[in-house]
DNA sequence: CCAAAAGTGTTATCGCTACACCCATGA
DNA sequence: TCATGGGTGTAGCGATAACACTTTTGG
């Protein structure tokens, strides 16, 4: 994203604009990002009370401005990690949103994100210190601003995107078992799906490694534990591959 | 988009500002729209001679900044009836292009989308008036900033959107016949297509209605026009419908 | 020994692919 | 009459969908 071909005595907004664009009115331009993760074979939402006014400690989702210095996508990185530590995390962007009146304390566009987290035990302590809660995607309190329309819109992002690229592993933990995975495609479906040709058809795209490990948490016979294979998968994803379920 | 439930006394972004978010800095916002044409058996580009410094007369798409009034598709709508006299026109957000460098005249980001268009005789006159041209999409030139990067981003949605919404009736005028339905499928696609089973699959989704007009441009014998059924398409999309061609 | 989840194969159906010949027409 | 593109059907194959019983083990 970098592209500094051009000279400039001075790379603050302010200067540039004397040269040009002295007639456009400057916006406010923030990012949010809705976090979603996965436990206890339900789909949850990341939600934080928001620390300034207006709408001081309701629900909101993360955000913050985008820095003159910084790109919108490092703005949004930036903030993950802010809120909560990770790095490196599945992120995409969802969309723009740019009614005039949707923040009554400035013009703010906001572009949103999605990213998708393993719930470890670790984030916990992220999340407390921040005023966070995990929320059920069946019980999403009111959020601010239109961010209630961000978390729909991300959900039917997530259950578009699922059917050709393999973003559900992004919500498991490193370790997984084959009725974990279902299970998980099961909600963002919001369908049930047969146990045999599931595993069938997962396994035949030949992009889990199964392992010796049995996860025992759920099952007295316990469930033997995969691994996604990440270089596989692209080496299939290059030369077209879909991942309908 | 409306969303009026707040009472101020002024809506100017600067007056708001002086209450909340002081300590966030303006950027300019911009709208750029990817304008899609197919004529000639070929996908085209819309293209303007850009009529402002930095990087006046150069090849740009069409864009505008946001003015504080107007939401940020409103703004494209607005921009697209600006340079083309078009409206009601298929348009849909492409993405949020926001690195720090990518205007040298300002930090600016841009909200880009894509809008297809039949290309009648109309358009040629608004063509003419702005210093615009089509070009065929194997050709097109450099363009100013990241507008190159726009159109191909463009390109991969509309190759992936064509799989699952029927937008390529968008491209062609009202009537069209099924060969040349196929012929942008297959451009779209980018390979060809059996004729016997690209006719079979469209007609069993039952969403076009056939004329009693024939189209003799092409052939002596002349193809048989249809018109896309909006209505019907509707019924089938809430029921759950693919279009994978 | 029993409850609860994991694991496994086969068959019928459907949809996709591949493929070749006649038709209508204007020049 | 012929060159050009339009229009049609069928058979094979592969993928999907439907379906029920056995295995393991902790309590």
């Amino acid at each position: 994203m970098s592209c500094q071909n051009f000279s400039m005595n001075n790379n603050s907004p302010t200067a540039r604009n004397a040269a040009y664009y002295t007639e456009a009115a400057p916006i406010l331009v923030a990012v949010d990002c809705i976090i979603l993760g996965y436990d206890d074979d339900r789909l949850k939402l990341l939600s934080f009370k928001r620390k300034v006014e207006p709408f001081q400690n309701e629900w909101s989702v993360i955000g913050s401005f985008v820095n003159p210095s910084e790109s919108v996508d490092d703005a949004a990185v930036r903030v993950l990690e802010e809120y909560t530590g990770l790095q490196n995390i599945f992120m995409e962007p969802l969309g723009c949103y740019g009614a005039v009146d949707r923040d009554p304390g400035a013009r703010v566009i906001s572009q949103a994100f999605f990213a998708l987290i393993r719930l470890d035990e670790k984030e916990v302590q992220t999340v407390e210190t921040h005023q966070a809660h995990w929320f059920d995607l069946s019980a999403v309190p009111k959020l601010i601003l239109d961010h209630n329309q961000m978390v729909s819109d991300t959900l039917e992002k997530l259950y578009r995107k699922a059917r050709y690229r393999p973003i559900g592993f992004e919500l498991l933990p490193e370790k997984f078992s084959i009725p974990q995975l279902q299970n998980l495609y099961e909600t963002i479906y919001g369908r049930t799906l047969d146990r045999r040709n599931f595993r069938k058809k997962i396994l035949s795209m030949d992009i889990l490694d199964k392992l010796d490990e049995k996860n025992k948490s759920s099952s007295r016979k316990g469930a033997f534990l995969y691994r996604f294979n990440q270089s596989r998968y692209q080496e299939m994803a290059e030369k077209g591959f879909d991942f309908e379920m």
